[in-house]
DNA sequence: CGTCATTACGGAATGCGTAATGATA
DNA sequence: TATCATTACGCATTCCGTAATGACG
């Protein structure tokens, strides 16, 4: 097989047409680059430099052979770079768990963040709740969560995204609204609430019920999606503990109220990895994150 | 820069995973691939393989390295046979002149062999008189004329391909027409002819003169063209005469007489071409002419 | 006779294969 | 400890550069 470094040595010379120049360009002398072209010759096979007389010109066989050549170097050229911007995690895949909260505050400036530093990092978006993530990072089938966590896991890695506080989503129209007031927390008292589900929403379950009296007459649904929670909400089907995160959803006929007597940042958002993932991708994903 | 062998060796290992079986297949030991691939990785710029432990496995980038290995391997293989074709003539272009006569007879014959023969040539098809295609054939415009020649010219080769009868075009209702036999010379006694040019188809001029007796007064039209000759006859303005090949050219209203005391095959057909083109192709053609 | 491509030849570098070493399960 | 990849080393080949030869205008 020919060498690649044949191929551009023809292609030189077929540029300047002519042996000399073309050994300038190449750092090298005239000798070996006419040894280089019959080496390339004997194994295309064929006649590719018409060298009668003075003058060098290209054979018919030389002519597609050049347009080849150029495809070849071109290619070979290019080749290495895609692999350095994968093997360095600038470019490839990282498959992204995030739960539907999450995705109106933190993820959009996080893609934002991304696309600037990594233009050729490319993102699947997976939306599930945060038991679901935990089980789609153990099967790899997603490479980071964006989820909320009280304790850390043993498995895996986690950074601290966003820290929020709770708000309370209630119907435009709703008494609680018209009161035109931060609230505190006794206000609930009576209020139909639409809860967090124990198993599916865990965090936030135990946030509010350890910081907030419930009664659990005062229960109309339990829910693991805060998005659905927030509809049922703007349907007035009662009242909702969500992060501030939500409030950027928009779903008209919802006002969020805040406590004067708990304002501290409760709810927090971390990412979640496998330390052990073998996606180059992600590292230079998570390096963003900081 | 790397190697293609390089290549070829990286494609060997990440087909079979196992650097022993990838020697073995490239005929060659362990050490030398190994040293290959390390090569390789370093002109790249990035680790192709992960060979912890026993299994030897593709990373990221190499797994994007290997599909344009495969590209580049492609690429570099097909390069030569291609280059190999068009030197050898079977695969190229041969730009063809030939006058509108010869395009009925022996002109789709022709074509019909070259197309079963040389299925990559190209042939660029220029309808144009004898005169035209000399003038071509010098300024290297086309390749290879189909012609007519009375006498060799010392800077062209040549091959006789057809010889034919020369005939007369009539009217279909025409008197000579309805004489329902063969014609003899003194029966276009007095006859309206459509004659061709003494300069643009020298040709038959010269067959014409020297074998009919043709007063002047009879001519009505003096064209170079056979077929704008045939148009003629089919409008009733006179009749022509043409070569055999002419009748296939349906047009309606024409027929087509011979002579009983003139039948000898006067009426040539020749390829024309310079020996010093440089045109490979044309080499190949001529030898679907033999 | 001057220019440019090609052969001739000596020295350096590269590459292969055999043998030894290292690492992993 | 057995297997597989990597390093060590000796030998052959390849390739470069300088010098000589050849061809064309």
């Amino acid at each position: 097989m020919y060498t690649l470094d044949q191929v551009r040595c023809f292609v030189a010379v077929a540029e300047h047409l002519h042996f000399g120049r073309a050994a300038v360009e190449l750092n090298m002398t005239q000798p070996p680059l006419s040894r280089q072209i019959q080496k390339l010759e004997r194994h295309v096979g064929a006649e590719l430099l018409d060298r009668r007389g003075r003058s060098v010109e290209l054979t018919a066989a030389g002519r597609l052979f050049l347009t080849e050549s150029r495809k070849l170097l071109g290619l070979a050229e290019r080749a290495p770079e895609g692999a350095r911007r994968v093997a360095s995690g600038r470019r490839g895949l990282v498959r992204l768990g995030f739960t539907a909260a999450a995705g109106f505050g933190p993820l959009s400036r996080l893609l934002s963040t991304v696309k600037d530093d990594l233009p050729d990092l490319d993102i699947d978006l997976v939306e599930m709740v945060t038991a679901e993530q935990l089980q789609a990072l153990d099967e790899e089938r997603i490479d980071v969560a964006l989820g909320r966590l009280h304790t850390p896991l043993p498995h895996l890695q986690s950074q601290l995204l966003l820290t929020e506080r709770l708000l309370l989503a209630v119907p435009a129209d709703s008494e609680l609204a018209r009161l035109d007031r931060e609230l505190v927390r006794s206000d609930i008292r009576g209020q139909p609430i639409i809860m967090h589900s124990a198993t599916k929403a865990r965090y936030f379950y135990d946030i509010i019920v350890g910081n907030f009296e419930i009664d659990p007459s005062q229960v109309r649904h339990s829910l693991g999606q805060i998005m659905t929670m927030v509809s049922l909400v703007a349907g007035g089907h009662g009242i909702a503990f969500v992060p501030e995160s939500a409030e950027r959803s928009r779903i008209p006929g919802v006002t969020y109220l805040s406590f004067s007597d708990f304002r501290e940042d409760v709810v927090r958002l971390h990412a979640l990895w496998r330390p052990d993932s073998s996606n180059p991708a992600l590292a230079a994903f998570l390096s963003t994150l900081r």
